[in-house]
DNA sequence: AATGAATGAGGTTTCATTCAT
DNA sequence: TATGAATGAAACCTCATTCAT
């Protein structure tokens, strides 16, 4: 069975190049101007192949994202898995985690902000839509649960656990938002220093001083 | 000339009519959706009337935005104004300008931010991308220039006040941010409760106690 | 009755105006490019206003046309009416004409193949179609009849008139085409001196010798 | 390898298909009036198979027009290796090349004649112009080489031979363009008496005599 | 499995012409 | 009389997707 594995293996790997040469392309020139021919060119295949490997030229994005959103929840996953090591560095380690996230794959968080912004979301097939939304939960499940043992351990404010989760997100967000915004404008960034006084004041905000 | 400046009139108000046609269609379908047929007939003109307001369907959310982006300078520009009135409770007023900003045209401000965050901008005209470019200057300098202030007069923590302006200004974005996509996701959101909470944790962080 | 006097000349100003305007534009941009818009901004006059004088974009190219073949004819009728003094020379005069005819208005001569090269004709509505067709017949019964003289006198050699004339005709018209090739081309032209050739061999071939 | 073999003459015979249709259509209703539409439907093709075929409606016809003028250098050149049998009959025989030419294809040889006078050209983008205007030097060169030897061996009078060439081509130019006009007018002609006296009077006038 | 070719549906834009003032 | 505004019709072109090989 070598060779069906071989041609298993050769087959995911196609899937990861159409993958990663959508979300470059959509990098350099935007969702509206990815053409499944530019795709196709990038990855050296004819357009026709594109759909061998995914039914919709959504597909892919949604495929993409989800990919993203997986290796983000093991991140996660690890964090709280060794919250009782971590105990109350368990946010500037989560603080870290995002950035270690951001890095890991720029580009495709940017095309993940993008359809949720976007109201391509909307329009999505039902299936596609739910793919989406299970993976998003997943991950803000994990993320809810490390702010409850915070919480309930003493180390943060007292508050709504999911709330509280939002806001840690939400600074997040904001600041890759607006990375992209200065970058689409060709502006330079100081991206490190707005990321460390953000977690210097979330931080004064949410932990507890004894 | 009574009669001109009737003209005039009805043609400023055609104008408006046509951009907020736009964006609401935007708010509905999503940029890629919103042709220039559904604005026209959501206007009830004809397609080609469209053409004697803007000159390209780029344009009118360009126009749209940057008009936004024109109340928003009021409203900050009117805090920083007040500053020697509003001492220390001028980082509350300025996050109740956020909200107030958010609520006076939630759908525009989120055509905004589909603008921002897709590569768009970059494959805009010249001339539409220095409109955007321009306005968007004008509140980021106001916004840090409050920040200033509050820094300078003691009011808040040390530290550089254009990164403080840009943390301030992404916590907004943020929310928002969020608030977008679980609309897209069609679920339901509490709003002023994350706001209430990331405003809680940013004064703490950000002002100073004696 | 002055002032309406004054009104109609005023008015017959505007149209030579319009229909200079139009070709103007024809022969910088070409039939294609050349817009209402574009024409009356020329006349700064609204597009309006250009249908009050004219009912439709053709009937301006067609009375410009026709008014220009009006002058032809002039000059043709006063070669006819001269032909006993001319005699032998009647020939060199006609050619002499011709030029004069080129030099006289070489954009609107342009116009006038173009309408005729094009398919143009074909698409016109029946009357604008006669317009045309009468006075290119007049001009061409002048011609055909200058030749008949230069036939039945002798000077000429012995041939069908009517089929004379088309030759000597198509001389003409073969020559502005190259003329106006070699100009869209961009390249230089010494039309002189084709010009000088042509007539030589033309009558050569046309004049009897004793 | 045969099947890509029989791919490529699908594709080429596709081409010539599109070619002739576009001629067609522009022989029926103009250059105007032919429209990516009505090329397809008598194509039987959808309007966007065109595009795989040629990028624009222009295209289209420079293609056409470049085809036809490949044919007609193949004449000429056919005319200047025979140059020492042929002798003085030379002229002869050019003429009813002119006449093979046009016969041939007289369709495209009118469109031809059209781009050259409208302003078209003009508008071409650069590429297209080129391929015009290096194809059209071809057979000027040729034509011109041909008069040359006819002055050289002494058959024809002396002259220059480019402006010799110029005139003997624009004799041909406008017997066409009275064909065209007076077809678009609806006249009957006689295309064959114009002919043979064009030539008569012409070889009159250049052929010398001893 | 891979692809060249074909296409339907739809997008933005232009322009001659009409009409109310 | 003159015109600003409006529009129907149509043009060119693009692209995601399907199909025959």
């Amino acid at each position: 069975m070598a060779i069906e594995d071989r041609r298993e293996k050769e087959k995911a790997w196609r899937r990861e190049l159409i993958l990663k040469s959508a979300i470059e392309i959509y990098t350099e020139e935007g969702y509206h101007a990815t053409t499944m021919e530019k795709i196709a060119q990038r990855a050296e295949l004819s357009r026709a192949t594109l759909y061998l490997y995914f039914r919709t030229k959504d597909e892919i994005f949604v495929h993409a994202i989800v990919s993203l959103s997986e290796f983000f929840h093991e991140l996660l996953k690890d964090i709280y898995d060794r919250r009782f090591v971590l105990k109350d560095t368990i946010l500037e380690e989560l603080w870290k985690s995002f950035q270690k996230f951001y890095f890991h794959d720029p580009k495709t968080i940017n095309a993940t902000l993008y359809f949720h912004q976007s109201q391509m979301i909307m329009n999505l097939p039902e299936e596609l839509r739910l793919m989406l939304d299970r993976t998003g939960s997943k991950n803000y499940e994990m993320l809810w649960k490390i702010m409850e043992f915070g919480i309930n351990e003493g180390y943060f404010v007292e508050c709504n656990p999911k709330t509280l989760a939002e806001v840690v997100w939400t600074s997040f967000l904001g600041i890759i938002h607006l990375e992209n915004s200065k970058k689409a404008m060709g502006r330079k960034n100081h991206l490190d220093i707005t990321w460390a006084l953000a977690y210097t004041i979330l931080s004064k905000g949410i932990i507890k001083k004894e």
